[in-house]
DNA sequence: ACCTCATCTGGACATTGACAAGATCAAGAT
DNA sequence: ATCTTGATCTTGTCAATGTCCAGATGAGGT
């Protein structure tokens, strides 16, 4: 973190402007996002990202595909602090883990799978967001003792529990499960668990 | 639809502007989307729409209150043409008019519930987005004989059933259903049927 | 010492949203 | 018949933005 700006050249500006990227996404949102703006924040020209991303688009691709990545972890933390070994257990823990995600960075989510501006032609973008899926199938999975791919009644119960959560994720940030927005966060927990329950049966 | 620019009074501006602003949001998307751009549509000056609508926001929520209630026809529509009057068949329509929705109009959809440019502190734009869930919520109350509002596990079957095709319908949207998305249209609508039937057991 | 090339800057252009001042016109008041 | 009022629409303007282009900078290899 030590301030350097006395050199042309920034030395790691790619990830600097990933970070400020990152920042301005929070904070403006989606629709308020501007390339310059980004620029201003690292304290480039505003034309500087242009040369590492080429167009906003490929800016936040890469956005994106970081966001994938986080997305990974947050599921994978949450299975971490889980005492046992129980698929069900592990399953309801992706799914936390996919809401933890979603609250704490809504801007990202949003960005990940409800904008145009993301091109998923961009392979690594389509690999993280492939690999954050397959975690989920993998749970189903072990759950089921057959892989997703190789079973159609598996890979139903995939397609279910991508839905309910992802249904539930994305309502909750539209602000449209008032109910469930009165809640305290360890109420929504139990409220979501209950409902996730319903697809694995 | 007679054409008469003779006029400098339009007529019924207001009118136009929507139906071309729906145009231009359905081939532009809502990142493209541009007041001028729907002006010159109707063959107005550049800041005509701001009278009628006051700025982006205004035309948009205006655009998405249209939308909610398209919405709401759609899962009606469904509903007409079912034979019987099984609660359960007429849930499962409603999840299909969904459905017809959310893949007849996604640009208007994707509107509606994932953009922060649309502003829900509009009245007129709530209460369409209320009449449409409610809509949903009375399908829980007839197979469950019990108003959601007054039953805290019918309420729970309401955000499950939300949860479920919202989620569905966004993945879609989204590209993210691969599998589903290789189908044809009554084998898609079939799949839908069978996951939708698992949060209504 | 020189060269090469990735990196970054600065200027330019078209487009956009928003604002302000004025033009046009319908309808009621006098 | 003329005036007034207010809604409707136009024109001109401004700052901000995305993208392109030519050029400046300097690190690392020859």
């Amino acid at each position: 973190m030590t301030e350097e700006k006395s050199s042309y050249h920034h030395g790691d500006l790619r990830a600097a402007l990933l970070g400020a990227a990152e920042k301005v996404l929070a904070e403006t949102g989606i629709e308020g996002f501007s390339l310059r703006r980004v620029a201003r924040e690292v304290g480039v020209s505003h034309s500087a990202p242009a040369h590492h991303f080429g167009d906003t688009q490929g800016l936040l691709a890469a956005l994106a595909t970081e966001g994938f990545s986080r997305f990974l972890n947050a599921m994978q933390a949450r299975q971490r602090v889980v005492e046992t070994r129980d698929a069900r257990a592990l399953l309801t823990a992706s799914g936390l883990g996919y809401l933890d995600f979603a609250q704490g960075s809504p801007a990202l989510f949003q960005l990940m799978f409800g904008s145009e501006r993301v091109d998923f032609c961009d392979q690594a973008l389509d690999r993280a967001a492939n690999a954050a899926f397959d975690h989920l199938a993998q749970d189903i999975a072990r759950l089921r003792g057959v892989s997703p791919y190789q079973d159609d009644a598996a890979m139903a119960d995939v397609m279910a529990a991508w839905s309910m959560v992802h249904g539930f994720a994305a309502l909750l940030m539209a602000g449209r499960l008032k109910p469930v927005q009165a809640m305290d966060a360890p109420a929504r927990e139990a409220y979501f668990t209950a409902l996730f329950a319903r697809v694995a049966p």
